[in-house]
DNA sequence: GGTAATCGGAACCAAATCGGTTCTGTTTCT
DNA sequence: AGAAACAGAACCGATTTGGTTCCGATTACC
């Protein structure tokens, strides 16, 4: 099925969210609340996007997150990126992992880089405005995959 | 991470082999070992191909697949539907589940398809010939992805 | 300075998925 | 009839995933 998880999915309702409401500070709370969706997920996926710069986070009593970037600066590949990591479809594909054991030899690398390639552009080629149309003051139902 | 099932990469391995002895009658067993791929796995995923209608199947004794197609003529696409069946990155995108409660409502729905469309179509125009650029009489080592 | 609100990060857990095997049946050749 | 092979389902252990909980660190406010 080559699911994507349902993790960067939320991770995508959130970051759009947080795109349309931009320099504003949230809460992970509050951004459960708007978003519909179970709040510790969505706290946990705000701190993996501020772990990877994607947003800043303000600590302490009244802090929070805050987006600053457009939602049309901001690709899908980014937010997918940093909730599962590096977008590989094969660990052959991932340089960081020495992974294949067979590494150099493996005739399949060529292909699968391609593959692999194709799909990364495919999603640094979307942005979150593309994700969401029309989606005005709401509270969205979350999407819900798998 | 966006990774494709172990599965899906050995049924390309097994692909790969029968296109390149096309048209001859190969058992499970002899595919398990000239690809070194897990007998019973292997088994398995020819069953899949067959049902399918990837490669065509004899049974009774000295029974055996058998694939005609050229590898060139046989994308990386069908090799994986087969297997994981259609590709779809959320259960949103795969008409077939009545799947997504919000469905019709979601905002979403309009770039997963766009997302979608490009990953299919990077998987369709990539055939099993383009995944193997050398592979002569050889008993290759498994692909050990993951 | 104390307290409450919030993020940061790790540990943890149940449930689904996945890789892989086994078993039972069916077909076909000799 | 018997052996060789595929067909299909059932099954099993291990990993991954979705999600929660805990505890510590920061900051604002009184």
């Amino acid at each position: 099925m080559i699911r994507l998880s349902r993790m960067a999915d939320y991770g995508v309702v959130i970051m759009t969210f947080l795109a349309g409401r931009r320099r504003e500070i949230h809460t992970a709370q509050r951004v459960a609340e708007a978003t519909g969706l179970p709040q510790a997920a969505a706290g946990k996926l705000l701190k993996s996007f501020a772990r990877a710069g994607l947003l800043q986070s303000q600590r302490g009593s009244h802090g929070g997150y805050r987006l600053d970037r457009r939602a049309e600066d901001i690709s899908v590949a980014e937010v997918v990126e940093a909730v599962e990591g590096p977008i590989a479809l094969t660990l052959c594909v991932d340089r960081k992992a020495g992974s294949c054991d067979v590494e150099a030899l493996c005739p399949m690398r060529g292909g699968w880089n391609r593959l692999n390639r194709a799909l990364v552009e495919a999603f640094e080629s979307v942005s979150l405005a593309a994700m969401a149309p029309a989606l005005p003051p709401p509270a969205a139902p979350p999407v819900a995959p798998r």
